[in-house]
DNA sequence: GTCTTATATAAGTATATAATTATATAATGA
DNA sequence: TCATTATATAATTATATACTTATATAAGAC
């Protein structure tokens, strides 16, 4: 049971179709920066401000590997179990992850 | 299962801590517009405008009696069972309802 | 009818947000 | 070292948002 203020930060970060997306994409498999651009079809800044809000409120963590920023949904947050019956809502991105496979995601990222 | 869209914006509706609290009112019982003035302590004008949001959104229905609009939730909305999932995360409002009650609901509608 | 109460809406203002472009930083590799 | 790639940040702009004040509408009481 968490505040309704705490509640509503959550939500209103959850609630850009981008943040979303890229929460529902990372609940399926870590990701770095360039692999999110190319999913989402968007600069890079954009990519990285929404990400900047996810991690300034702790709901994604980065890890960096060589020169790429891996992003993961932050499993310890206190709203972690919230965020999950949420994104049980929504189709999971697997097909997008997919697509990005199939192009090979080094070439993507190289 | 929702659209990613449609989701984002429920959430970003829910995303506000006075909409999130008038949700979370109105999931326990029927309220006129001055009762949520009242419990919320905002201006008439401002709770008028956040039901308008929820209304457009068809998040809520209202209810013509006497000189009073009431609102309920809409639980035929495609996104109920969202809502729901996310009500249950967030504590009811009873103590604030009761509150009401106790200094007699009739003395702040009339 | 007029007065009062409940609610809605309009206009204005201040702040927040999301995007873009340009630039900075950081890591790798030649 | 320099060039390249990945990412972050800053500055700017356009739009959206939440609130206030003032006013309009609608229903009931008298």
């Amino acid at each position: 049971m968490y505040h309704i203020e705490e509640t509503a930060t959550i939500l209103k970060l959850l609630g850009d179709k981008t943040r979303l997306t890229i929460t529902a994409i990372l609940n399926e498999t870590d990701c770095c920066v360039c692999e999110l651009v190319d999913i989402l079809q968007m600069s890079q800044p954009a990519i990285s401000q929404h990400l900047r809000k996810l991690k300034d409120n702790g709901l994604v963590k980065e890890t960096k590997k060589a020169q790429w920023v891996f992003y993961s949904l932050n499993k310890q947050h206190v709203c972690y179990p919230l965020i999950q019956s949420i994104l049980a809502h929504v189709p999971n991105q697997r097909e997008e992850i997919d697509r990005l496979a199939q192009k090979g995601i080094r070439m993507v990222c190289e």
